[in-house]
Order: structure tokens, then C-alpha cells, then sequence
DNA sequence: TAGATTGTTAATCGATTAACAATC
DNA sequence: TAGATTGTTAATCGATTAACAATC
């Protein structure tokens, strides 16, 4: 295992802020400089690099067309990723709508829901069928990864259809941990959850000393 | 500090399970149990309530519905939290018209948006208003907590803008690292670097041995 | 009682941070 | 050269896991 789950992470923040600095004209950053941008030690930004087998120039840093080229690589951008939603509610319609995976090199190409009205969706870029098409589509399409937007109650009972139809990875947006054999990769997005631990810390602090009544 | 960041959000799943099995009828609920259900070791389970002053009966295990209610105490469940969502884009129509916040006391009584064609929305279940009236609102109603569902560009003007109103929580949907004070409590939500990298780890292991030609 | 489960202390593990040699 | 920065090794830190005593 060259990597963990964390450096992955950093090194796409590492991407955001390299692509900014690129069109502001910088052609090379510093550890210091990088870190101080994404919030991360300059010691972990050198970690990181050097983990990846990325060279920097002592004294001169680090080339960031370079390290674009190179952090590309590592996400194998050459060719284009193919996704399909499952489940086109609320948050599976605002994924479907999202311009910016394109850029990097994703493209959702169909989307899949039990309710037949949703099928005939003509303001969607991509079309809706029905959940019995998916096998199939998987296979002849080649997919690996889904984003799943669907009630929790289905939740598992979708992620066994989507792993047996050949699916290697589940971006799940239910709050409930998917039961699923080991060789199959879960990215659990629970937007309650993170709202309420939010809600936790923050009160943690106290709210008192403001806005103290009329 | 009493606790960290982890163990709130195992708290949170625990509840989850909880909630199920007690519809389900059961009563009481043994570590191994509850840790099969939510992914989590019997040892962290019962390391996570020692920390929180749960107490479980050896032998009988942990009585489901007393664990229910300690950990909605742990939460403040007592009191309407109150939350506003900024930005009426895809995401943020989407966290809109979510219902599932009520049943654990949480409210989003407000959207702000610079978009004046939004304010008219008639569809949505709370008026969209200016971000001009956004500093006052926020001091009236007390809000300590923001969802921020804005573009990348403008996210660092708005989160300074929530932080001068006097919010302690920003959750953040753009891929950008805030730059905030320290009492402020930030949960960044970048979709778009979850499904990088859960495609990242895909690939990792090889597609290959499926779907091979027609 | 014997067996099973909790609750806590100790050991392990991995990730981050500190230190510093290498070198431009 | 002197100063600054990388790259790597060692130290630290925190979280998880293992072990086991307490006890129902």
C-alpha cells in the first residue's frame, strides 16, 4: 500500500491551490508556501511530496507546472472516469447538475431511479432509468464507481445490486454503514451527521456574549 | 476538551442503529452488537461510552432506550437549533428542501443568495433573502451555524462575512481551505475530492478481469 | 458457580511533528 | 560563502486495539 487515505486527500487540496497559483502566474512555491495556503504543516507538504516520489529543487522549491503534471499522473487523468448517480432526488439532481467533474477528467453518464416519472426528466444532462437497466448498462459501460443518493431505507439493498453488478466503489450519501465485502471501496457523505457535530462543537464553546436580548 | 472529532461521529451512527433496533423492538443492545451494526469494534464502543459517562450493566449490556437519551443529552436535543443555508445553488436548493433535520432538532429557518431572482422562489420551504440582510438576520434569530454552498470564488468573502455576523459553524462545500479565526469550527464537504479519491483507491486495486470486450 | 459482558489499563499502531543533515 | 530550503530520520502524539480484572 503506497498511500493512505489522508495524503490522497491533501494531495487534491495541494491540486486547488497549485491550479490557482499557475493562473496568478507563480511558477514555483515553496513547502512553507503551499502548506500555509491548505492549511497543512510545510514538514507534511514535503512528507506528502516525497511519499509520492515528487522532487523539489533545495533552495529553489518546488515547479508547480511540474507537480501538476506529476499529481495528474498519480490520479491517472488521462483517461476520462465514468460514474453513474443511483437514486435522482434532491442531492442525486444537484450531483447531476454540477458542471465542475469535467475538468477533472469524471463525467457522470447516466443515472438510475425505481420512480418511472423521473424517466422522462428532460432538464437533466443525462437520461434516468429504470434500476433493472443497471447491470447491464454497468457492464457494457465499464463502470466502477457510483455516487448513491437513495432513501436509507434502500440503501443496502442498492449498494448489494450495484457490487453485484461489478461496481468497485460506493459514494454513499445515507447515514447507515453499508455492509459490503472487503474489496469494495465506501466514501460515507453524511451531510446530518456533519451538521450536528458542527452543531456540537460550536456549542460546545458556548453561545453566550451576543446578541443578549432586546 | 472532553472529547475529540471522531468519537461525536460514531456517536452519531451508534444513534442511528440505536434508533432501528429500538423500532425493531429490542430492548437492550451488547457492545458486539452495536459494533457489528455500525462498522466499529466492541472495544471502541464501549471505550466511546466510558468517555461519555455511559454506563451499561455488565452482563445486561446497554439498555437502549437510556442510551438514546444520554446521547441526545450529549447533543442538547432540548433546544431548536436554528441554521441558515447561504447560497441557492444546486447543493444548497437540494439541502433545502431536505426534511430530514427536523426529527433531530435542527432547523434551517433561512436562505441568503445574492441572486435577486431567487427571492421570488416560491417552491422553496423558506424565503431566499439578500446577503445584505444577512448580518442582522443572523444577530435577531441567533444563528451560530451556517451552511455555505457558494461558489468556489466567493467563499472566502462569504465566510468572512458569516464570522463578522457572529457565526461559530460554517459547514463548506467549496474545495477551499477557510482561512478563520480560531474559535471557528469549519466541516469542509468537498464531493468532488471524495469522489477523486474514492475512484483514486479504485483504481488502485485493478479493474481489470470484467466486462473484457465484446 | 460458570460464563459472559462491561470498563479500564496497557500495548500497539499509524500519522504528525520535530530535528537536522544534505545541498543549492 | 552564508542563508534557505529540501528530504529523511527520529521523536511525539493520539487513537485504536488488546488484555484482563471486575462483576452480574
Amino acid at each position: 500500500m503506497i498511500s493512505a487515505n489522508r495524503n490522497i486527500r491533501r494531495l487534491l487540496r495541494y491540486r486547488n491551490s497549485l491550479c490557482k497559483m499557475q493562473e496568478l502566474g507563480f511558477e514555483t512555491v515553496y513547502s512553507y508556501n503551499l502548506g500555509r495556503e491548505t492549511g497543512v504543516s510545510p514538514e507534511q507538504v514535503r512528507k506528502d511530496f516525497s511519499q509520492f516520489g515528487i522532487k523539489g529543487n533545495k533552495k529553489g522549491g518546488y515547479n508547480i507546472n511540474e507537480l501538476l503534471i506529476t499529481i495528474r499522473e498519480i490520479f491517472r487523468k488521462d483517461e476520462l472516469q465514468k460514474v453513474i448517480v443511483v437514486g435522482v432526488g434532491n442531492i442525486g439532481n444537484a450531483i447531476l447538475q454540477y458542471k465542475g467533474f469535467q475538468k477533472n477528467m469524471i463525467e457522470i453518464v447516466a443515472s438510475f431511479d425505481i420512480d418511472p416519472t423521473k424517466y422522462k426528466k428532460k432538464k437533466l444532462p443525462v437520461p434516468v432509468y429504470s434500476l433493472d437497466k443497471l447491470p447491464k448498462f454497468v457492464v457494457e459501460h465499464k463502470i466502477n464507481t457510483a455516487i448513491m443518493t437513495v432513501p436509507e431505507r434502500v440503501a443496502q439493498d442498492v449498494a448489494d445490486l450495484l457490487i453485484e453488478a461489478g461496481i468497485k466503489g460506493i459514494m454513499n450519501f445515507a447515514p447507515t454503514v453499508l455492509k459490503v465485502p472487503p474489496h469494495i471501496h465506501i466514501v460515507n457523505i453524511c451531510i446530518g451527521h456533519e451538521l450536528e457535530s458542527l452543531i456540537y462543537h460550536s456549542l460546545q464553546m458556548g453561545n453566550n456574549g451576543r446578541g443578549k436580548g432586546s
